[in-house]
Parts: C-alpha cells; structure tokens; sequence
DNA sequence: ATCGACCCTGGAATGGGTTCCAGGGTCAAG
DNA sequence: CTTGACCCTGGAACCCATTCCAGGGTCGAT
C-alpha cells in the first residue's frame, strides 16, 4: 500500500501546479501535513491530489485560502460547514454581480472616452496637443469605484 | 500673486485626495514638485489641482502612474504623447472586455455551481455533510482564469 | 506657555495567491 | 565519484495604488 504514495513532484505533476504552492497549501491549513520518509521527504495520499484540484477550483471562484482553512478544519473537528460554504459562495457572486456592473460601467466610459478623443485628435490636427488626458476630467464619467470593488473585495 | 498658492492641506482639500497621496504623487513624477515656502511648506499652482483630477481620472480607466509618469515627462520634453495614450486607452478597453468576458463567465459557473449545491443539500438532508467543494471539481466550470487577467493586467 | 491644527521626512504596511531564492540534503544512474 | 534530478527550509519578492507611521518642525490663537 505504502507504494501508492506520491512524492512531492508527482503529487504536483497530477495536480498541475508547482511544489511550491504545495508548501504553500500546507502553511496555510488547506493541505493536510503530507507524512515523511525516512529522509524527511513528504508523501501524500493519492487523495491529496483531489483535495488540490478542489483548492485550486474554490480558489478560482472566488474563496479565500484562509477562508478554506476555516471550512477544512471545521470539517475535520466534525462540523459540517455546507451551510456557510453555501453563504460564502453567495456572497462571492454578489460581488462578481457588482463587479460586473462596475466594468461594465468602465467599459461603457472607456468607449465613450476612445470616441471625443478621437474628435478631439481630428480637431487638434497634426503636431498639435490635444490633451487627451485632461479632457477625462470633463467627461461625465464617474470617477468613483471603477470597479474597484472586485479587486479589492473578492476575497476576504 | 502668491496669495493664489496653495498649501498641501488645502489642495488635498479641493482634488479630495489625501496629502499622503500628493507627496506619492510627487514621488512618482505625477505631480511637478512644488515650490517652498521658507518654512518648508510645499505651496502649489492652483492649476495642480487640475492635475491632480487628470491623474485620479486617468488612473480610474487604469492608466498606471508609470505611465502617467512617462507620459507628463514626454510632455515635459516638449514631444506630443496623444497618439501613445489614445494606444494605451485602446489596450486598457480591450482588457476590460476580456475581463469582463471572463467574469460573466465566472458568474455563471458560479449560478450553477449554487443550483447544483442547493440540490445536493436537499439530496443530502440535515446534518449531513455535502461534500459541496469537492463537487467543483466535478462542474465542467473550466476553473482556468476566472477574471485573473483583469486582476494581473489591468495596469502595466 | 500651551494647545491644536497644520506641515515635514522616508520608509514600511496593506492585500493575498503565487513564485523565487539561497543554502543545503538524498539518491540512483553513469 | 560525479552528474543530475529530486527534495528540504523559511523568508523574501511580486504587483502597485494607497495608507500609515514615528519622530519632529511651524504657526496662530487662547
């Protein structure tokens, strides 16, 4: 039994990522501790690849890693955490719905910006400043959030 | 004349920047630095307060201040930057609309990852654990980018 | 004289997943 | 015995706009 354990390398082969991240995982609490060979090497169960597959996918839709430690390690004292999971993942999508909103907005401003500027390159002619950057202040455009609000409150 | 010059508390005041941010901004070269009162006070050209709107403006469509940096000193130089920021603007659209592509595609994953997590905890009944995370791995969601270009590239 | 409001400096902190690094072992194949 | 592939460690670097900090001046008003 003991053959099916992985190396680190392999472990990270099968699961697409660096043996750096799984170092990573580890400090962080969302990878159990691997147990070691004699020469301090870590091996893994072969389930360990699915538990990386399932950080790396939380991971893309917006949870946090410490957030996953929390869910994991409820888990592991015998909680059942579907029920936060759940809300955690809801609250994810209202912020990628806001900040939806927000770039689209930017897109929308962005276009319109793209258009006078190009009004105002035909104007200025030639050789002549146009001043392009100035002209955003004049620009209804609301300079607020821009969304802002998906960078900074993705995770959390 | 010189009663038109402004401390920095005031300037903050008037752009609605801290004065934290217009010593960055001076650093950085996107501010000209400003002359000195004999005690060591910075005083500005009211006309910085323009300034400062065009950079908080241009930063808000995703210029960096780099680039805000290299822009002004070209201009500085007496050279004629339009056709560079109109380049630059056009590139910052086109990866707001790859980061919105890529976010409405994470919104939906994120749909029906909720759809099928609320049918697995109905299947599941109370008390009882639902796996949900693991069932990513498990949902065609192609768990590549999600947005991560907007997050990465979106200044440069 | 003292209080409060203002200003100065440069460097560090923030956020957070991921990568990179130096300095150092392990081991099998050639 | 050497080469090369693999593994170990903890801490720093990355990105980058913005904020925060400590330690220290300046000034008008009470």
């Amino acid at each position: 039994m003991e053959q099916r354990l992985l190396r680190s390398g392999q472990l990270a082969k099968m699961a697409g990522v660096s043996t750096d991240l799984l170092r990573h995982y580890e400090r962080i609490g969302v990878l159990p501790a691997a147990i070691r060979a004699p020469n301090g090497y870590r091996l893994y169960p072969p389930q360990s690849a699915k538990r990386v597959c399932t950080v790396r996918s939380s991971v893309a839709i917006g949870f946090s890693l410490a957030e996953l430690s929390r869910i994991f390690a409820m888990r592991d004292r015998g909680g059942i955490p579907c029920h936060k999971v759940r809300a955690l993942a809801e609250e994810k999508l209202h912020l990628v719905e806001q900040s939806l909103k927000e770039l689209e907005a930017l897109r929308r401003h962005m276009c319109e910006t793209l258009r006078l500027w190009d009004q105002r390159l035909a104007e200025a002619g030639r050789g002549r400043r146009a001043e392009l950057l100035e002209s955003l202040t004049e620009i209804p455009g609301k300079r607020k959030a821009a969304a802002s609000s998906f960078k900074k409150g993705f995770r959390k």
